[in-house]
DNA sequence: TTGACATAGTGTTTATCAAACACTATCCTT
DNA sequence: AAGGATAGTGTTTGATAAACACTATGTCAA
């Protein structure tokens, strides 16, 4: 697209990425989408999934699109994170990142498929994450501080949830994230008080044991701030 | 600096700029800074004062070097707010905008000159903002919310005052932000209770009255989190 | 000098919200 | 029918926030 040496500047324009942060929970864990860079810099070394902004494209739409060319999913909540612009970010050129992160319910990811910039995606979970290329880690380590604490006063985390889900998994996500273990009673009270959720009128049994009722968000798609 | 069409590129990389917000109080009023545009487009319209990130400048150093020239101050409070990259919102060429907000205590602006690409430089009282060019007003907004709700989980709005302060100015401030009156007790009970200002021994005496206590900040220059 | 006035400073009670804590219900399996 | 596994349910206690009114200390003017 567009052939060489088309665009010329008295300044030396940087060049404006997006980054994601990609984040489900898998396995009771938390975990987040790294690819494996197929091109240097940083050749083989694992990666937050990114690219260069479009020239007429949005930031959102950039950050959308790169989102569901790796997990092939749309719809899920995206926000913007924070702009990392230090000079030496990247060895060759500047390059400004506008990064985003992503919450996607596990159930909704289509299978894994390296895309053109990399040679391999894989989940990996926050506790054992590989060394990042540039500053990579910087980024997740601001997105997960905006996840914890954004969990505590917005209705965040019903983005994790599938349509239906009993309060049992919901408490789960709160305590992965958090790193905790909660008081059913109390956990139940509160997320029923806030009034951001509603009973399907139906069970679901799994196991040898009594089934579970199922809830749905009331109102999908928003996050909200409680409190 | 550099000659014309020294720098080319197979795409149009965009321009960035930072924007910032800069706050302070004065007579009882949140007011913001705002130039005269002295070129097109735009021209002769207010807005926030920004320009182009040099090619080996940081962000937030950008915002920050801004900031001393119209403002003349340094040191103060500066945070990154969110970085606005609608492809339309310059009319002309593409420009992608961080923008920053600041907060100043009102007894250290030097006296205001309009710096190279105004032609005026004004407080605005929020009440009353012309409108103004770009998104700026959009930007305002954000940064507006975000000021709101930091001050109510950190302690941002020490950084309004000046090193010495009595505990009725510092209520005044966060009644004048939150646009509602405050019990003096109620607040003095919790501020102190936070444990982040401390009496410096002296009073001050102004106006047929008793003096007032005067504090200062236990940690100046940091902004905590609190609760 | 004394009384009026203006702002500084100070406690207690009540309501609301968060935290701690243990048992019963329902279904499946053997 | 008994045992095992997870679902579901209330009460008590402590902590934090909200409501509320009077005294203290200075200045100024009569």
């Amino acid at each position: 697209m567009g052939k060489l040496a088309e665009h010329c500047y008295p300044h030396p324009n940087p060049a404006v990425t997006t980054d994601i942060v990609i984040f489900t929970i898998r396995e009771e864990k938390l975990e987040l989408l790294l690819i494996k860079r197929k091109h240097d810099p940083f050749k083989g070394a694992w990666g937050l999934p990114g690219g260069f902004v479009n020239p007429d494209e949005d930031l959102d739409a950039c950050a959308k699109r790169e989102l569901a060319e790796e997990t092939g999913v749309k719809g899920v909540y995206l926000e913007q994170l924070y702009t990392f612009g230090n000079p030496k970010r990247d060895p060759r050129e500047r390059i400004i990142s506008v990064a985003y992160y992503a919450l996607v319910p596990a159930e909704r990811i289509s299978t894994l498929r390296a895309a053109s910039d990399a040679v391999d995606v894989a989940w990996y979970s926050l506790d054992k994450l590989p060394s990042l290329a540039f500053d990579h880690r910087q980024i997740v380590n601001k997105a997960l501080d905006r996840l914890i604490s954004k969990l505590e006063y917005s209705t965040i985390a019903l983005r994790f949830m599938p349509e239906k889900f009993s309060l049992t998994e919901l408490q789960a996500v709160y305590e992965i994230i958090r790193g905790e273990a909660l008081d059913k009673r109390n956990f139940r009270k509160w997320v029923i008080s806030l009034g951001r959720i509603e009973e399907t009128g139906e069970e679901r049994r799994e196991g040898n044991h009594r089934p579970a009722k199922l809830y749905r968000a009331k109102f999908p798609g928003k996050v909200e701030i409680i409190k």
